[in-house]
RNA sequence: GUGAUUGUAGCUCAGUUGGUUAGAGCGCCGGAUUGUGGUUCCGGAGGUCGCGGGUUCGAGCCCCGUCUUUCACCCCA
C-alpha cells in the first residue's frame, strides 16, 4: 500500500483553515455586492486557444495543459512526433486549466454580449492555476477574488476600485497596507522619453524590481538587455520619487515627461482618479504613486494596482488595472475594462502571521448538549430544535458514553457552551448551563439559555 | 525552467567515526474517577527511517536516481 500525497503546490483545507477563508470570501464578496457587482462563475478548464498569447511568454509556459480525452497519442504520426515537443503540444492537449479570472470573463463577454447590459460589472470567486514552482506565498492552485467592470472607461471605476481595496482589507483587520498605483501610459511615457519607444515591457520588468535590488543593479539589468547608456542615464529621475507626496510625485512626472504627449494623459488620468477618491471621502487613503510599479500581465494599458501588506515578506496580495483591448483577441474590439483581483492564500497567510483573525473566525457549534442518559434526550432534543431556530449554531453528542469524554469533545471543538442533563435537569426541567473556559455551571431555564446564547 | 534545501511515531524533533531490539516531549487510547473537561498519577497502542537502486559482513547515517518540503532566481495573487 502506497501513502496517499497531494500534488505539488495543492493543499487540503481543514475545518479550522475554511472557516477563516470563508470568512475572507464572505468579507470580500460582501463589499463586491454593496459596490454593485453580479456574481459570475466559468468552468475550471478553457480551450487551449483561449488562454496562450494573454500572458505573455512567460505565462504560456506557466499554463497546465489537459491532455485530450481518451487515447489521446492514437492519431500522432511519425511526422508529428519529429517536429518536436512545442508543435506535439496542441495535437495532444486542446484544453487547459484557468490562469486568472480576467481573460475567462473576457471571453464570457464576448459570447454573451447581446444579452449584457453595459456597463457589464461582476464579481468572481474560484482557483486558478499556474504551474510555477511552489515558494512561500506560492501555489499552483490557489483562489483569486476578481471585480471588473466592462463597457466604460470612467475614471469613476478605478475609484471605485480604491475604494473596495480599502474597505476589504479594513473589513479584514489589515490596517496597515499600501495601495501602489501606477498608469501604464506613463511607463510607455518614460520610454519616449528616455529614447526607447515601444519598449515599456522590458524596461517595467526591470524598474520593477527597484526596491528588491536597488538602483545600480537594476541600471545593470537594462544595461544587459540592450539598453543604451543615454537611456539608462535618461532614467535617472525616477529615482528620486521616493518618499513623496502623490501630488509632489505627479508634479514632477509631469515636468520629467513634458515631451510624452501619452505620459500627460496617463498623469491626468492619475489626477482624476485621485480626485474622484477624495470626492468619495475616502479618509486615511493608502495610495501612493509608485511610477516604477510594473505588473506583468501583457493586457494592462492603463491604471495599474497593487496592495501590498505592510510588515510581512508576503508578495503582493491584490493587483489589477484597466485593458482596453482583452475582448479585442476575441473579436470584440474597443471594449476597455478595469478590474481587481485579490488573492485569497496570500490574505490568509498575511492574516496568520499577524494574528488578524477576529476569534469569530474560529468559531463553530457555540453549544453542546450532553445527555446523560437515553431518557435525557427527551429534553435535549427539543432544546437542540430550539436552539437552531434561534439559529445558535449546536449540536447533541449522538453517542450514550463518559460524561468525560463529551467534555473533551466540547474542548476540541473549541466549543465554549455546554448544557448537561441529566435525571435531576429532566424531573425539574431547569438545565445545567457550564462555560468550558470559565469552568462556571450555573443552572438556567430553556428561556434563559437561549436567551444568554445571543 | 535554473540553483540550493528538507524528509525518522498523528505533531515537533533527538539518533555518536556506519554496529545488537530506532528514542523523547506533546498528542491519542485505556484506567485511577458509573453526574463534570483542562491538573496529577498509572498503563497502552503507534515506525517498511519518503520511495527505488547501489556500496558494505552490516545503512536511519555513505553514493546515485526519484518524489516531496522549504528558499532564492525568473515571473506572479
Amino acid at each position: 500500500m502506497q501513502k496517499p500525497t497531494l500534488p505539488k503546490g495543492t493543499r487540503d483545507f481543514g475545518p479550522e483553515q475554511m472557516r477563516k477563508r470563508l470568512f475572507i470570501f464572505n468579507t470580500i464578496r460582501q463589499t463586491f455586492q454593496r459596490f454593485g457587482f453580479q456574481p459570475l462563475e466559468t468552468p475550471s478548464m478553457e480551450n487551449l486557444s483561449t488562454l496562450t498569447g494573454k500572458y505573455g511568454d512567460e505565462g504560456d509556459q506557466l499554463l497546465f495543459k489537459i491532455l485530450n480525452s481518451g487515447d489521446f497519442a492514437a492519431s500522432l504520426t511519425d511526422t508529428d512526433l519529429q517536429a518536436g515537443s512545442k508543435k506535439l503540444t496542441p495535437k495532444i492537449a486542446e484544453k487547459g486549466l484557468r490562469y486568472d479570472l480576467t481573460v475567462p470573463f473576457a471571453r464570457y463577454v464576448v459570447m454573451n454580449r447581446n444579452a449584457l447590459t453595459m456597463p457589464f460589472k461582476r464579481y468572481q470567486m474560484q482557483p486558478v492555476w499556474r504551474a510555477d514552482r511552489p515558494q512561500k506565498g506560492r501555489y499552483r492552485e490557489f483562489y483569486q477574488c476578481d471585480a471588473d467592470v466592462v463597457g466604460t472607461d470612467s475614471l469613476v471605476c478605478e475609484a471605485e476600485i480604491v475604494l473596495m481595496i480599502h474597505e476589504v482589507f479594513r473589513n479584514l483587520g489589515i490596517q496597515d497596507f499600501t495601495l501602489k498605483l501606477n498608469n501604464r501610459k506613463i511607463l510607455a511615457g518614460i520610454a519616449e522619453v528616455i529614447g526607447v519607444p515601444g519598449q515599456e515591457g522590458l524596461l517595467s520588468v526591470a524598474i520593477d524590481k527597484l526596491d528588491k535590488i536597488g538602483k545600480e543593479k537594476v541600471l545593470d539589468e537594462l544595461r544587459e538587455r540592450g539598453f543604451s547608456e543615454t537611456a539608462v542615464a535618461g532614467l535617472d529621475p525616477i529615482f528620486t520619487f521616493n518618499e513623496l507626496e502623490t501630488n509632489q510625485v505627479l508634479e514632477q512626472l509631469q515636468t520629467w515627461l513634458s515631451a510624452s504627449e501619452t505620459a500627460q494623459q496617463g498623469i491626468a488620468e492619475l489626477r482624476e482618479t485621485l480626485q474622484l477618491v477624495s470626492q468619495y471621502g475616502l479618509t486615511d487613503s493608502r495610495v501612493e504613486i509608485d511610477p516604477t510599479l510594473a505588473r506583468g500581465l501583457s493586457y494592462y494599458t492603463g491604471a495599474i494596482f497593487e496592495v501590498k501588506a505592510n510588515g510581512v515578506s508576503i508578495g503582493s496580495v491584490s493587483g489589477g488595472g484597466r485593458y482596453d483591448n482583452l475582448t479585442g483577441a476575441f473579436g470584440m474590439p474597443g471594449l476597455s475594462g478595469v478590474g481587481i483581483s485579490f488573492g485569497v492564500d496570500r490574505i490568509y497567510d498575511v492574516m496568520e502571521e499577524l494574528s488578524l483573525f477576529p476569534a469569530s473566525a474560529g468559531q463553530g457549534t457555540q453549544v453542546l448538549i450532553v445527555p446523560f442518559d437515553r431518557e435525557a434526550r427527551t429534553v435535549g432534543l427539543p432544546l437542540l430544535s430550539k436552539l437552531r431556530e434561534a439559529n445558535i449554531a449546536s449540536e447533541m453528542y449522538p453517542d450514550l458514553t463518559k460524561v468525560k469524554k463529551m467534555l473533551d469533545y466540547a474542548n476540541a471543538k473549541a466549543i465554549t457552551y455546554v448544557v448537561l442533563i441529566g435525571s435531576e435537569e429532566v424531573q425539574t426541567g431547569i438545565l445545567s448551563l457550564k462555560n468550558m473556559i470559565t469552568g462556571e455551571q450555573k443552572k438556567a431555564t430553556t428561556e434563559e439559555v437561549l436567551r444568554l446564547m445571543q
